[in-house]
DNA sequence: AAAGGATTTTGACTTAAATCAAGGTCTTCT
DNA sequence: AGAAGACCTTGATTTAAGTCAAAATCCTTT
């Protein structure tokens, strides 16, 4: 569950935590609601987003296995979280959780680590949403998911070309990218055209020239 | 400067800091340097963007007095910084922190609790930069200037007129909204054809009736 | 295999914001 | 005080993305 802690810390922490399953489609966190729990997920994917009252909604991420959930602290949950499929989760109450924390400060360490990180990619994700036109965040969105790839560990992108899985439907690639469905599908076919992307099927993307397309992505013109 | 920390933590900080002073508009965290040092401002305010290769920017927020700076550790820095005005900062390399932070476990969760909260601002953020429009996020920013006033401190909207002060330029507005100076300027007079504020000069803004320009900020139709 | 529904793509048109271009206004400096 | 420059506002036009609508594809279920 969490690499950074001993086999001590460990048990420690699953004896704290109290084990759920939430059915797909099932909105588990309610923004606003009081912030009363911490989670870990164990299996299956979480959408996280925050909505306006006339439904325009804003997609944060994606989480999966092995990721927390509910670090934002102040007495709210700033966001809603939702199943995509069946998730697995360890939930801690946030009393148990500051109990764990002074036992086993390495979490601590870890939870700040993951924050700050976590930071990064916001901040990433802000100069995309204020500044990138539609074919620059595809092609953004695109690469991310062939960095986090195994293949690509050190930040280095392959030279040859690579296929994907798109996993996420095209309305939740808009929510994500603050575009519409209709100016996603428009923006992969454009990339499509200048023979940078093929696709096999709507879920299966091949990269030709990942290089090429990091140029389009950052603006490197 | 660091309010959770005991007087013992404050003065083994102290020893452990490098006092600096940096010339007002001096980049002094250039994106992508090695991630050397952390930050707290001892004074003057600071802005933090990320650019694109092409000169597009984004103001990721601005840093004043108290703040801490240069969390996100990763080796490189995420980030650029730059001095508005004459800055003086505490400094602290890396190592150094690594050692405070084990010997005052309470810094390390104050920065946890700071960082949570960047992350909520952040995400609040992405939402008005994926979501809103152009008038929208003007009134959005004026009201988290009303927000962060002594005044409202727990979270209430004043329902009367109020002042504001814009200490920023409408260009660093602009940077920060993901719009134009144009767009951030003619939204302004949208919303003071619309009687919901009005300028004294342009860095005075009076809100007329904050709770209705709450209504469009949030959409809250 | 056909029917039905959801999802994705494509097309025609509209619109909000960007761009280009003047004018104003404010500030600072000689 | 007057000139120069920075900053802000307003206007005319363009454009990228949104909206509305229909067709195509995929997936499931009978």
């Amino acid at each position: 569950m969490c690499d950074a802690l001993s086999d001590d810390d460990l048990t420690a922490l699953s004896q704290a935590a109290q084990r759920m399953t939430i059915a797909a489609g099932r909105v588990f966190i309610e923004e606003g609601d009081p912030a009363n729990y911490f989670y870990n997920i164990t299996q299956g994917m979480v959408r996280v987003f925050k909505a306006l009252p006339d439904g325009r909604r804003h997609i944060t991420g994606f989480m999966g296995t092995g990721q927390f959930l509910g670090l934002a602290i102040s007495g709210q949950c700033a966001f809603s979280a939702e199943a995509m499929e069946e998730v697995h989760l360890c939930r801690f109450s946030r009393s148990t959780l500051n109990q764990v924390f002074s036992d086993f400060p390495a979490l601590e360490r870890r939870l700040l680590n993951i924050a700050a990180h976590e930071l990064t990619v916001a901040h990433e994700q802000m100069l995309l949403l204020a500044r990138k036109s539609a074919v620059e965040r595809v092609s953004s969105y695109l690469l991310n998911q062939v960095m986090r790839l195994d293949a690509c560990a050190a930040g280095k992108l392959p030279n040859t070309m690579i296929t994907l899985k798109l996993p996420i439907s095209r309305a939740d690639l808009a929510d994500y990218l603050g575009l519409t469905i209709e100016t996603v599908s428009r923006s992969f076919a454009q990339l499509k055209r200048n023979g940078l992307i093929d696709f096999s099927n709507a879920h299966a993307v091949t990269l030709m020239n990942p290089q090429k397309l990091e140029v389009i992505a950052n603006a490197k013109g």
